[in-house]
DNA sequence: TAGGAAATCTAACGTCGTTAGGAACGAGTA
DNA sequence: TACTCGTTCCTAACGACGTTAGATTTCCTA
């Protein structure tokens, strides 16, 4: 029995040395160098180890997807506990754009076509639902009523991605994209606000 | 001579079917499919011959990076054409996604990052400066001073990208995408208009 | 200590991008 | 017409990839 559960205890172990061999990789060398031959050799052990703890290359890829999402969200909570209704929002664009300058390698995977459509919603949940959950409260904060609090949370989500992207496509520096952020958020914002303002209906319509 | 520029003919006209042989494959299998074999085996060549035309993959691949945004540069003419001033920006956004919509696979390729960013970065311009001039016109057309037009640009595009990201992605579907990205153009429009209204001073400081 | 399951390795398969080396072709010249 | 030479093209191969099969070793248990 004890030695069944110490077995246990060395493959979740050998696991999560695979996962942070594999992560090292992929942030010191980039995407690339993302090989299981490579990462087997990290923790000493030949290739086909890997698939005795990983279907396949895909559902390694996806846990580090999924790590990078959880130190993405963790991040955000933090910039979170800015008290100031608007400077919360720009915060958390420019940590957003941060993160991907910081881990692009990192950023690159959690946004990659290859992993599956669904398990990358599903481990970005839960980061989108802090921003939704900041949206809300800024909402009310300014007496805005948006018509579709989805939608307007989507409109942020995919501008803070296309302008962190800007960043770790070459487009643009990392400071300059974090301002950039930082004004597509407040641009969008003041106009929300100005719509609702505006007419007594509902902004974004 | 006649030969010599006929033997030239032939070989320009070899690379452009190479060029279409790929482009075909791309957007009807995907870029999962865009292997040398493949193509050499559609224009009924061996492999090898491609690299009489083509340096590398990237090279070819660039190619058809540089095509779809050709593509897309011309339906970006098109919706330049729109008479009023805000309607355009808003189609000029409705354009952007749909096309990532109708050409998803291409659009990935196009924001590949395995393509070489300064490249990328050159192949892109025209496009973007089709933005940046109408910007430009929707700016003066209603007074709103934009301390850094560039700036703004960029701001414009990368939310742009990112948005149609999204539908691409699988995170929305494509008409949800193009309507997202109508409002989110509508409302930094807007933004930078309420700005630039409330102190005379320039918007997007 | 013998047996059997678990863990691990080596070797291989098929595919990829890419290159080397030689065969076939075709135009200009003796 | 026969020779030559540059171009064009193909077959074969290299190294690396993800992945699998089968043999071998390790280690607990009875």
């Amino acid at each position: 029995m004890s030695t069944s559960t110490r077995r246990a205890r060395e493959r979740a172990n050998t696991r999560e040395r695979i996962i942070e061999a594999a992560l090292h990789v992929l942030e010191t060398e980039g995407i690339a160098a993302l090989t299981i031959r490579r990462i087997a050799t990290d923790v000493e052990y030949s290739a086909p180890v890997v698939y005795q703890h990983f279907a396949n290359k895909d559902a390694l890829v996806l846990e580090l997807v999924a790590y990078g999402h959880h130190l993405m969200l963790t991040e955000f909570r933090q910039a979170a506990q800015e008290p100031d209704t608007d400077r919360r929002m720009t915060r958390i664009a420019s940590e957003y754009v941060r993160f991907a300058g910081e881990h692009p390698h990192l950023y690159q995977v959690m946004n990659d076509p290859v992993v599956d459509a669904d398990e990358r919603r599903r481990v970005a949940e839960p980061a989108i639902d802090v921003l939704k959950e900041l949206l809300t409260t800024w909402s009310a904060a300014h007496d805005v009523v948006l018509a579709d609090p989805d939608q307007a949370c989507e409109i942020l989500w995919g501008t803070l991605y296309g302008i962190a992207s800007l960043s770790y496509l070459g487009n643009v520096g990392n400071d300059r994209a974090r301002r950039l952020a930082e004004q597509a958020l407040r641009a969008i914002l003041l106009g929300w606000q100005t719509e609702a303002l505006a007419n007594g209906r509902p902004a974004s319509s």
